[in-house]
DNA sequence: TTGATTATTGAACGATCGTTCTGTATCGAT
DNA sequence: ATCGATACAGAACGATCGTTCAATAATCAA
């Protein structure tokens, strides 16, 4: 064991990364929610003091809303890539989207089903500022899928007696429901298998 | 303001009422979840000292585990009620339990969405065992709607490609989004809505 | 009427929460 | 070579966490 007192204090090695930082705590809030993840938790994953994060971040909310934006640009993005994708058909687009949620959802190497979903999902009074951050993210997102319906409608790809906000909101609803299976230990193939069902009988144009 | 020492040790007017403090708890439990709820909060809400919560669940995690059955008890068994209607069609069973689901997870008088869904959604390592509760009882009520769906596949109610698993894995997978969907404050209409498009698929013999 | 029982209470416990502070080692500029 | 400036480390802060305790009064058997 050194001495305590000569460790104290450590100098200025180098700013550290932030956004490797933030990637660790994105893993921790991802699987265990925002209450449930301590700052202690984070300081012992991310490897760096309390002090230089609230330097950074300000706060622990400060710390999850930039947690939300780096999972956002990492794994939103790639998530809903499909949905703007213009050299995809309205079904092609949402298909693919289905199944990207399928499997980075049960991908092994992250924790199962969806941040946006999951990390949130009931909180303190305190901090319901937290959940609103993420329902606005999730409503955007679902804002996106109908916005692409729409233009899908408008370029008759779809039955002409389907609503795109309602089809979107079902999309975006088995989506959800499918990174709570997730959460409950389903397979990517079963993640599959509901996709295909929800895709199936699609309201094509005849 | 009387003297503090005067008012210590209120006796024992009667045992408190442990299903109508349950049913308090059961409200804070489902709007916050398991860490976000305090004990402080539930004595404030219930009314009930913390050490005649001990005597009568334990810990925390006990009054947990009593809170979920009482959930069960009270709004689970009515929303599985179609299920277990031998009147019902296969069907008429499946959309009368979607239908439940729009109007209970939307229903202005208790917290939105299914207390099962989102309680427990992210919770810490040393609580783990609270999320096993939890996702315990969703297999099981997964098993019973696929167990139904199996029985209306032996009376030949389904077509015959279609697999009872995953289509129980796809309406229990809608169910759950309608939770989220809820918890973001979809109203009732657009929770019919989209459990009328999930039935839209619904593959019916011939 | 009395005495043992017991559910109840407010207070107090150690641990941990998010946050801040003090001190130090390293850097860039002079 | 030397001097602020800065980003870091551990320690410490008050508040709150889940939990337990000693004290008290309502109850029921005798």
């Amino acid at each position: 064991m050194t001495d305590t007192k000569a460790r104290r204090g450590a100098g200025r090695p180098r700013e550290f990364n932030t956004d490797a930082a933030l990637d660790k705590a994105v893993r921790l809030f991802w699987q265990r929610g925002y209450e449930a993840t301590s700052m202690a938790d984070l300081v012992a994953e991310t490897g760096v003091a309390a002090a230089s994060l609230y330097a950074a971040f300000d706060n622990k909310a400060g710390l999850f809303a930039a947690v939300i934006e780096r999972y956002a640009a990492t794994f939103s993005v790639h998530l809903y890539e499909p949905i703007n994708d213009p050299a995809l058909s309205t079904f092609e687009a949402v298909k693919g989207l289905l199944e990207r949620a399928a499997s980075s959802f049960s991908e092994p190497g992250t924790p199962a089903g969806c941040f946006m979903y999951s990390a949130a999902a009931a909180v303190s009074p305190a901090s319901a500022a937290i959940e609103c951050m993420l329902r606005d993210k999730r409503i955007a997102a679902e804002a996106l899928l109908i916005e692409r319906l729409h233009r899908g409608a408008a370029q008759g790809e779809l039955a002409a007696d389907t609503d795109p906000a309602v089809l979107g909101k079902f999309i975006n609803t088995v989506m959800e429901g499918m990174s709570v299976q997730a959460r409950d230990g389903a397979t990517i193939n079963e993640l599959l298998s509901i996709a295909e069902m929800a895709l199936d009988r699609w309201p094509a144009a005849v």
